[in-house]
Parts: C-alpha cells; structure tokens; sequence
RNA sequence: UCCCUGAUAGCUCAAUGGUAGAGCGACCGGCUGUUAACCGGUAGGUUCCAGGUUCGAGUCCUGGUCGGGGAGCCA
C-alpha cells in the first residue's frame, strides 16, 4: 500500500533540504521580529513541533499582505510558500525567503486573539505555572523537547524489545482480582455509590450487583497476568498506563503512570539484571542518537552536564553489589562520620538518602542492588538458596540512579509451589485469591524472572526534567486532574 | 499523610500596619539582516477565599483552598 504523501514540508525536512528548494511549511509563530532593510522585512521563526528549532521566513514587504503580517505575534498559526536560501544573518544556516517575485506567500491561518494575555508569550515561564496551562505549554522550548523524547523513548522500549524477541502483551486496565497488593487501588464501579444496596448482614456493600459481580480495581501492575504469557511465550512484556491511589505528593509519583514489564522465563536473577542493564543503554542510546537537537537543549538548559553523565552511564558496567554489602558501606560510612536521618540496619528497608548516597557519593554511577531480606520484599519472590539463618534473602533486584533512585525494581519469582505458599501464609494472603497464579506453579512450572520499570522515571532520567509532573502531557496526582 | 514555605498586573517578583511598584510580555513610536535585540512612551490591580483585630490590613490573627521544597509510600 502506498503512504499518503504529504502536501506541505516539516519543518525537520526543511532544514535538511538543499538551498533552492521552493517548499511549503505550516506552523505556529514562535517570534516575529521585523527590519526596515532591504525595503521592509519581517523574520517570522514558526515552529511545527517537529525538530528543535523553529526555522525563520523572511518576508519582504512586497508580499500584499505585509501589514497583517507585521501585526503576527507569538502563537498566531500560518503557511508559508517559499524558497530555501543559505541565510544572510547569523544564528541560522538556512531560511525561507518568502518573496512574491518567487511565488512566496504568508497566509495567517489562525490569529491569537488577545496577545496581552495569551499564556505562553514570548518569555521564561516557571514550569510550575506552565502546569496550569497544560494544553498550550507543548508550544514551549521544553515541553516540545519533551514529547518528542518521550515517543522517542517510547518506540526505543518497543524496539529493544521486539529486536530480542519479546511478545508485547497487552494486559488488563481493570482488574478484579485483588491480589496485584501494591499500594491503594482506584475503584471501577457502576454502582450508585449514593444509594448502595448492602449484604445480607447489612454491613457490606454487595458487589454481587455490581458491573463485574466483584470489586474491581484500576490495575497497580500487569506483573501477575503478564507471568502468565511469559509460561507459554517465554520472553513478553507489557507497556500501559498503571494507577496508584496513594496521597503521595513529590516529584517523582503520579496517580497515573506507564510501566515498562518485561517477564522471561527459564530465566535467573543474574541474566534478569543483565537484561535491565542493557534495557536502560538502549534507551540512552536512542535519546542521544536519535533526538540530538532535545538533548543539546536539556544540556544547556535543564541539566548541565547531562549528556556526557548519560554518556558515562553507556560506557560504564553498572556496578552490582548484595544489599548485604551495601548496609557494610553504609554502615562504614556512618563510622567514618556520615550522618543520615535514618538508621542503617540489615533488615530494613535502604531510604532516599542511602540509596543517594551510594549511586552519587559513593559509587556514582547506577548500582545494582540484589538479594533482599525477604521480609521486606513482595510474597512472589523467589528465596534464595543457602542463606544463613535470621538471614533469609529474596532473589529481588533494585537499579539505581544518581538522582531519580530506584528507576527498576525486579526479581526472579518464586516458581516452587510449595516456596510459594509458605510465603502467602506468612504474609496472611489469602491462597484461593491467587488460585491461577498458583496454576503456574502447578503445571509446568518453570524459572522465570522480570522487572518493572517507571517510564516518566526513566524520563527524568534521560532529561534531566526535576518534577514528573513535567514529563507527563497530562499528570494525574492528588488534586489534580484538570485536563 | 507529616514538616517547612508560599499565593500582589498576562508572567516573575518588590512594597516598617498609613497614596500598590519594577522587570519581562502586550500595545504605540524610533532604530536595526533581525534573532534573550536595543531606545522612548502607553495601558494593565476585587493583593487566593471566608471571617476577625484596628481609625486604617497586601502586611497582623483564625479557618479554608491551591502551589513549591523535604519526608513517608513507591515505579
């Protein structure tokens, strides 16, 4: 089948066409600057979101609508026929001359009504005003890099992926299965939660009478369904939107967010973080080859230095390490006079301030953590073989960042039924709830392993960007849902 | 959810309890192959909301709402 050809040049293609080339573009006014030279100028930069850098039109007076284009001011949407030419000016290698003596033409297509008061005007704006103008701040400089690097981070996890052979998987949004046991779970319901009909016993709502015939929830993680495909596809994963109810208001949780989950199966802990580590190089390397123009302005502007740190990051092994020997460094850092808020004590949980100190004083570069005390780990994964008593260790993986911290959690599942259900014992799950999980145990059980993945985490990674809130179009987060 | 902090022009911020200002943006003019332009001028305000103290509140007090920083939870 033939692709539509398009009738008019991105403005991306514009800058990589030969001097001479009479094209057409369309776009948006990013500034409108004008000169009495040459008998009257304007320099229109327009912008169509494709690249960069708006490319600038230089239109002579001659054109018969020069005055209304003398009036065009920032956000004003038009079409311009002309004719590439190497620029006469500095700051630009080539620009449209739009001359009526070669058939140029600027046609205003949409005006802005109110310049004095158009949200995005021609000037620094903080990002957290951007925030409350989320439909018009995709025209700035750094929303624009953004949504380009996020599909290009996007289509980098689709081609890792496909590349080695995995199936993509689409699992379920809702989901009533009560048993994903991360975090607080959004309600799906079409019951009339005014005037609710109660159990027999008067005490509980009857969910029997509700759309699904159970509570069902908005998915906190396609883990558990996803590990069904890997028992019989072996290498899949999933990438979709994932919701969590939490109150949890930073710049690195959403209530809304996408998910990265690989799950392979006939596979162990060690290759599950060899996988990780070269997931994470693949993205990097698709950002700094594939969006060049965004990242030189996220270097300059954003985060200084971040390209040669995402470049370290490529050519550096991650650095792998027990969770066991990091409470050794941490606790050996104390004694060398570090202080951190929190104790460091095996057994619990790292905090923000130990996973930061290890990958940006100690290390700097990602580690990986591996091998968890179980008793602070979910119930699927795997125990470890050979641990020493009071010492029992999970086959968990944690990456992390300078920075962002943990961006991969993962871990080799627990494929022994009989491991399996002494742990759901031990947590007080309830076994018949996870009756087909458990199937997978049962009939051809087999070594499996897989991560998760935050996809706006890896964002901030790869940009630089402080708040996640700015790497979303769209962030839904505690009282916020606006568009 | 906890601690800290903030809300004044379209935006970013000033303003001892006593006449509400500047920069940028917008508009008008000048200059210029311009490009964070530059120079001059003009317009633009229910000081977040509801109470309270006071002769008088942007400013002080109480309660909300929303934002930011940190923490927890986590990806």
């Amino acid at each position: 089948m033939e692709c539509l050809m398009p009738q008019w040049m991105r403005v991306t293609d514009a800058f990589a066409a030969a001097p001479g080339t009479p094209l057409t573009i369309k776009g948006w006014v990013r500034t409108n600057r004008e000169s009495k030279a040459d008998g009257g100028l304007c320099f229109v930069a327009v912008s169509d979101g494709t690249c960069f850098d708006p490319i600038q039109a230089v239109v002579r007076s001659t054109v018969p609508n020069f005055e209304h284009i003398q009036k065009l001011t920032t956000g004003c949407s038009v079409e311009i026929d002309g004719v590439l030419v190497a620029s006469q000016g500095k700051g630009q290698s080539v620009e449209i001359l739009v001359d009526p003596a070669q058939s140029g033409a600027l046609r205003i297509i949409g005006e802005v009504e109110h310049p004095d008061t158009y949200p995005v005007s021609n000037k620094r704006h903080t990002f957290e005003y951007l925030r409350e103008v989320a439909h018009l701040r995709v025209r700035t400089n750094t929303f624009g890099a953004v949504a380009r690097m996020r599909h290009c981070m996007s289509m980098a996890v689709h081609e890792y992926f496909d590349k080695k052979g995995f199936f993509y998987v689409h699992t379920p949004i809702i989901t009533a299965s009560d048993c994903e046991g991360a975090g607080q779970m959004f309600r799906v319901s079409t019951l009339d939660s005014v005037n609710r009909k109660l159990t027999a016993d008067g005490k509980h709502v009857d969910f029997g009478e509700d759309f699904f015939g159970k509570e069902a929830h908005l998915t906190v993680s396609g883990q558990l369904n996803v590990e069904t495909y890997c028992c019989a596809l072996s290498n899949v994963y999933t990438f979709g939107p994932t919701f969590r109810a939490e109150n949890s208001n930073t710049a690195r949780h959403l209530a809304e967010f996408w998910m990265i989950e690989p799950e392979m199966a006939f596979c162990d802990l060690k290759r599950d973080s060899e996988i990780a580590e070269e997931f994470i190089k693949h993205c990097i390397d698709a950002a700094l080859t594939k969006r060049g123009d965004d990242m030189k302005f996220f270097d300059e502007r954003i985060e200084n230095g971040i390209v040669a740190r995402l470049k370290h990051v490529l050519e550096t092994p991650f650095r792998r390490l027990p969770y066991t020997d990091a409470i050794d460094i941490l606790q050996k850092a104390i004694a060398g006079g570090k202080k951190f808020e929190y104790p460091v004590k095996w057994g619990t949980d790292l905090q923000s301030e130990h996973e930061r100190y290890l990958t940006e004083e100690h290390f700097k570069q990602p580690v990986i953590l591996m091998h968890y005390p179980k008793g602070i780990k979910a119930f699927y994964m795997r125990l470890d073989d050979n641990c020493a008593p009071g010492r029992e260790t999970v086959s968990a993986m944690d990456v992390l960042v300078p920075k962002i911290g943990e961006i991969i959690g993962g871990s080799q599942r627990e494929e022994r039924l009989d491991k399996l259900d002494m742990r759901l014992d031990e947590m007080k799950l309830n076994k018949a709830d996870y009756w087909w999980y458990r199937d997978l145990r049962k009939y051809g059980t087999v070594p499996h392993a897989g991560f998760g993945l935050g996809f706006e985490r890896l964002m901030l990674f790869i940009t630089g960007m402080a708040n996640i809130r700015d790497v979303i179009p769209f962030p839904r987060a505690p009282k916020q849902a606006e568009f």
